[in-house]
DNA sequence: CGCATATACTTCGAAAAATGAACTATTCAA
DNA sequence: TTGAATAGTTCATTTTTCGAAGTATATGCG
């Protein structure tokens, strides 16, 4: 069988244990969205959860912790396939704002409800303590969002 | 500035806020550890990770998502740096396990604890709901542990 | 036992993905 | 208007990952 680490994980600190924990979720939902099964490659993928809404493809760089010349071939790839669309910036004509098409739309939808799946069958959590376990989350995140973006303001 | 897109996440399912959660933590801690300027590619830093404890390599390559020879190459790796060493599972003289050195243990400690901060810093939360996410996270993670694992079942 | 088949990991060449430096177009500041 | 800075692109190089064939051990069956 498996084993028991939760004597030793209870001795860390909370926020040990909380990010021990978003590890082993992320890696649980890496492993649907690969079973997925979906034309995307695994950064495609990622690109397109980034996309919540549209965005410049320097913020995005920064956003997925890399470079530019990155951004630019997997933005080809999800063009080329349908999934979004190069818009000028207006406020700034040397930017690109990617914004995904009824397509793209479609596709980050299914990749965010077979995450919400994936979050059900791992987690293991009932209802109560996933709308509290949810609450947070949304803090956290907003908290991110608030704070995260080193200096590519911009949307 | 940044915008704000709350209200659309609370429309979303309580699983998917908490998948969204999950997500932008993981990036911020992946951020933080490639900041880490340490002499770890991203592979060797999640095999170090997942090590809680030795480990047969094809319980690696189930739980990094990969295929053996890339945990071969990783566990090459670490291994010349001195962070593990391979010993023969006695049970079943085929299999290696990797097991931290003392060096590797540390580093390892490190590397959780840089999650932990990492944590405290993105996520705005006080100590009161740190304390309760870390108590969700833990019995995730649990619960993760307990069905995760296909059927490499061994250590 | 002895052989066939399956499993655990390794090797190594091929494929895929990520990087960075040089380049184009646009903006900004003086 | 001109020079420096910025957004993104191109493309050659490097890094990472993969997968097929190989070695060693295990397991099952007659």
């Amino acid at each position: 069988m498996t084993y028991d680490d939760s004597a030793l994980v209870r001795r860390l600190s909370p926020e040990v244990q909380a990010m021990m924990g978003v590890y082993a979720l992320y890696w649980k939902l890496e492993e649907s969205l690969d079973a997925l099964e979906v034309e995307l490659s695994h950064q495609e993928c990622h690109m397109m959860v980034k996309l919540d809404q549209p965005k410049r493809m320097g913020v995005l760089a920064a956003d997925m912790l890399t470079v530019p010349s990155t951004i630019t071939s997997t933005a080809d790839a999800l063009e080329a396939a349908g999934y979004l669309t190069r818009q000028r910036d207006p406020e700034d004509r040397r930017a690109w704002l990617l914004v995904l098409s009824e397509k793209g739309l479609e596709m980050r939808q299914m990749l965010l409800s077979e995450a919400g799946d994936s979050f059900r069958r791992a987690s293991g959590l009932d209802a109560d303590e996933t709308a509290e376990f949810a609450r947070l989350a949304r803090k956290i995140r907003e908290n991110i969002m608030k704070t995260g973006i080193p200096e590519g303001l911009k949307k």
